[in-house]
RNA sequence: GCCGGGGUGGCGGAAUUGGCAGACGCGGCGGAUUCAAAAUCCGCAGUCCUUCAGUGGGCGUGUGGGUUCAAGUCCCACCCCCGGCACCA
């Protein structure tokens, strides 16, 4: 064991080598041509390691970014780090690490272990977000939204905790019972947690929904349908017609219903309002002190839970206000309640049909209210509204004179109807929200403005810009933000009216803005005086292959969308998709074992329990297996630096490619290295003892015979070129890449068997496996760019293989004098023929047709019908 | 509930255009090597039946139907698993 040799021990050799002769990418300032690429994967946040959410991607990046390369693209493939965000202010409040040191030494850690993965990325051309050479511009995109109203200040609801005094994302609300009381709370102090309005800025990404929605269609399936749908989806248009109900309070009053199904109008018996609507303060301060109460009671109560419960599985619950609606189509009064499950959207008030909507059903059911069909099934089939409403299309009945007209055409029309009478008319709805940017945090970019208490909000000149975030604050652990602790960062002089008392904000950007545009600036990094030189951006971008995980499908990938669309519209560039194809990689997860015994009762790792096994106190039947993310806690997890450190880069790199196609999930099996390792020494070993064989072969005569054996191993070697390039340009499943390798490997062997002695064969013999080395050193670099560096070496190469252009598979050795031939009847394999390649089809027929076993199953049956696919199956129909 | 993706040997997975299902790898079994083991190399292997053997056959891609000379692949109905969204009127 001891002596054995390391293997494989030329990984950090080649990175030197790589190292010493990389150029910095063409700061070129033509436009984009068809022999430019950028491929990109999405940045990480510094967490301190790598893990596989990470080695997936990377491998999957650079093994496109050096094929590419090979087939003679200019290449831009770069990486940075999305540096602002919570873990690094909680390690700071936990530790007393200053965010930004934590954060870098964590980059360094990084960015050591990216290196020594042998990924091929820009490295002259890093970003960090958290640097003030990028959030300068992050600030400065900010400020020309603020001037188009793009960016705007409103009152917004947030998760406020009472004891840390910030906001809080929806994700750190959890929900605590203590003293047998539920309720929400801090995830970090377990205390209360409360809706809270705060002002707070917002970007209305709602201005452009259709465009984005748009965007998507042209994308076609250049997108995974998967994350198309779901931006579809959040985005979520709806188009529906608006009508105007009069309240009847002291004075009537104008109450707007939004509503997809207008054709229901006749079906109403209630309008509900949301707990929020502006009519609801009225309407309580015209009710007599009880009722009153019981509002402001109801109220407060439905605001008082969080979104989340509110969506969830709450009963429907809601207060008769006593108050009137008038129908403006029908005339008929219904009563007006506020209720628990109307949300503010559309207009935060619907008409409520209890026959033709379920959740107005299941209210009028609770509530007692009439139930009043207006829609027939097609085909007039009678259903029973009272017992379940029905919400399908159909013909309109007591619908006045709408009765008899389809669902379809009623809406048309009394949407035209309401309009050319000036209460309502079409309408269009999102749910898509504008996009609340303002964090109650230190560690993110600063806002760009004053507040001056006699301007107003001023923003901070571009000439001043960036606003830097200060180094010296304290982490005291409050919890609260640091930034309004700094007296010094707070107060500045207004930039309109000079005001010494003006202050700066005090919040800081959420970080997904950071990563909005950043792929942007990898076109130009070092630009001090413009975001990035417009020529240099349109030599790159848009990204043409952008590589990433799934779980960003909706948020980052809208928000990039977003910005892209607003810095076009401001003449910065002239696309609008920053992404053109998005291939969305899976999840690699782990076995996680839990043991439930008289022992333990807790999760254990899989060597944890062969040992626990082994001791007795464990057994099969005490477990349960389950397939989970990879987390700590959970001891499934696999470090792919360790797994490196071990068996090698390339090897690591092998097995997350193997593993399965990239785009689907797979689970991480500890033996999974154990393949590609072995795969690899054994490649290894073949080239290094037959090298001799086939260095400086003399060039082969013009019509040189090939033996049958050389034959077939050209076409092996012809096989996998081929292979491996149809994988690259397009498919991408690796795993079936590698696959084809390691055949091609096995190949070999079986044909240096056929071999009495290796060292007399002929020439053509040793060019035929010369043309196998080959095209597996060549096709298998993307993946393991070390070993067939090394190996490229072994066999007499010059230079680096990545500077020899990728291969070109010859069809003509590609193609087998003999083929074989399966032969069917009815349908079942009975026999395989050999024969030439280009044997015509009545030779085949008749090959066929002689085959004994064939013959068998035909006998005293008459042939009816002789298939012949050629080179694929030959199959007789016989009765 | 809605949307999306899946279901193939003991396991991960392959089958790219409807044409020999199970490539490649793990694990397993047998053999060589070894004092022995590890490592390595060679071979076997969906399953059941059949044959002394070579062999030959039945059944097989979640279930049930269908189209076709031919279906993992296409169509209809259903079951299960994973992911996302979920009172959006």
């Amino acid at each position: 064991m001891e002596d054995e040799r390391k293997f494989p021990d030329y990984e950090a050799k080649w990175q030197k080598f790589w190292d010493a002769r990389k150029k910095a990418t063409s700061q070129s300032t033509e436009p984009k041509s068809d022999r430019e690429f950028y491929v990109l994967s999405m940045f990480p946040y510094p967490s301190g390691k790598l893990h596989f959410g990470h080695a997936l991607p990377y491998t999957l990046t650079d093994a496109m970014a050096r094929y590419l390369r090979m087939r003679g693209y200019n290449v831009l493939n770069p990486t940075g780090w999305d540096a602002f965000g919570l873990p690094a202010e909680n390690a700071a409040i936990e530790n007393k690490i200053h965010p930004s040191k934590f954060t870098y030494d964590n980059i360094d850690a990084m960015r050591k272990q990216k290196h020594a993965f042998g990924y091929s990325f820009d490295w002259d051309r890093e970003v960090f977000t958290c640097r003030p050479d990028y959030y300068k511009w992050t600030q400065w995109i900010f400020l020309q939204m603020l001037e188009k109203g793009v960016a705007y200040r409103k009152k917004a609801r947030v998760n406020w905790c009472t004891q840390c005094h910030t906001v809080l994302a929806n994700e750190q609300v959890e929900t605590v019972v203590k003293d047998g009381d539920e309720f929400q709370a801090c995830f970090r102090c377990e205390s209360r947690v409360i809706p809270k309005e705060i002002d707070a800025w917002f970007l209305r990404i709602t201005a452009y929904a259709d465009r984005l929605l748009d965007g998507l269609d042209k994308l076609g399936d250049q997108w995974p349908e998967r994350v198309a749908t779901q931006q579809r989806y959040w985005i979520g248009r709806s188009e529906g017609v608006n009508i105007d109900f009069t309240a009847n309070l002291a004075k009537p009053q104008k109450l707007t219903v939004f509503t997809t199904r207008a054709d229901t109008v006749f079906g109403v018996t209630y309008v509900a309002l949301a707990p929020e609507h502006p009519l609801v303060e009225q309407i309580i301060a015209q009710s007599d002190a009880r009722q009153a109460a019981r509002l402001r009671e109801f109220v407060k109560e439905t605001l008082g839970m969080s979104e989340q419960d509110r969506a969830g599985e709450a009963e429907k619950e809601g207060v008769n206000t006593g108050f009137k609606a008038v129908n403006p189509l029908s005339g008929e009064e219904v009563p007006i309640f506020v209720a628990n499950y109307v949300l503010m959207y559309g207009t935060g008030a619907v008409m409520a049909v209890p026959a033709h909507d379920e959740r107005d059903h299941e209210f009028a059911s609770d509530y007692r209210l009439p139930v009043k069909q207006v829609i027939q099934q097609p085909g007039g089939t009678e259903v029973d509204v009272k017992q379940a409403a029905f919400t399908g299309h159909g013909k309109l009945v007591n619908s006045g004179r709408y009765d008899g007209q389809t669902t379809e055409q009623a809406i048309r029309q009394i949407a035209a109807d309401l309009k050319a009478a000036g209460k309502g008319g079409p309408q269009v709805n999102y749910k898509l929200r504008d996009w609340g940017i303002s964090r109650q945090r230190y560690w993110g970019c600063p806002i760009p403005v004053v507040h001056c208490t006699a301007c107003g909000i001023v923003p901070v000149p571009e000439a001043e810009l960036p606003v830097t975030l200060p180094g010296d604050v304290d982490f005291l652990p409050t919890g609260q933000s640091p930034l309004t602790l700094h007296p010094d960062f707070q107060r500045t002089k207004c930039p309109k009216c000079g005001r010494e008392d003006a202050r700066r904000d005090m919040d800081t950007m959420d970080t997904f803005v950071d990563s909005s545009w950043y792929y942007l600036r990898y076109t130009d990094p070092q630009n001090a005086e413009r975001i990035f030189d417009r020529a240099k951006a349109h030599h790159w971008a848009p990204v043409d292959l952008y590589i990433g995980g799934r779980e960003h499908a909706i948020l980052h990938l809208i928000y990039a969308r977003f910005y892209t669309r607003f810095l076009h519209d401001i003449g910065l560039i002239d696309f609008e998709e920053p992404f053109q194809r998005l291939y969305a990689h899976g999840l690699i997860q782990g076995e996680s074992i839990r043991v439930v015994n008289e022992h333990m009762n807790r999760y254990v790792s899989q060597e944890e329990f062969a040992r626990l096994k082994k001791e007795g106190k464990a057994k099969d039947s005490d477990i349960t297996r389950r397939i989970e993310k990879m987390s700590k806690s959970k001891k499934n997890g696999a470090d792919p630096t360790e797994l490196m450190n071990q068996y090698g880069a390339d090897a690591t790199r092998l097995a997350i490619l193997f593993l399965g196609p990239g785009d689907a999930d797979s689970v991480w099996d500890p033996n999974g290295m154990k393949g590609p390792y072995g795969f690899l020494r054994r490649w290894y070993d073949t080239v290094l003892q037959y090298a001799p064989l086939v260095e400086d072969l003399p060039e082969l005569p013009a019509g040189t015979a090939y033996s049958q054996a050389a034959k077939a191993l050209r076409a092996g070697a012809h096989g996998l070129i081929d292979k491996v390039s149809r994988e690259f340009e397009g498919r991408y499943a690796f795993n079936t890449a590698i696959a084809a390798g390691m055949a091609l490997l096995n190949d070999i062997h079986t044909y240096m068997r056929g071999f009495a002695n290796p060292l007399t064969a002929d020439l053509p013999s040793r060019h035929a496996l010369r043309e196998a080395f080959d095209a597996m050193v060549q096709t298998l670099s993307p993946f393991v760019p070390h070993t067939a560096e090394e190996l490229n070496q072994a066999l007499g190469n010059e230079g680096s293989v990545f500077d020899r252009p990728w291969p070109k598979a010859d069809p003509a050795a590609m193609k087998l004098d003999e083929i074989e031939l399966p032969v069917q009847v009815n349908g079942k394999v009975r026999g395989t023929i050999r024969l030439p390649a280009e044997a015509d089809k009545a030779t085949m027929e008749k090959l066929a047709l002689d085959n004994d076993n064939v013959k068998k199953f035909v006998d005293g049956k008459t042939i009816q019908k002789l298939i012949v696919v050629p080179g694929r199956i030959i199959n007789v129909v016989a009765k």
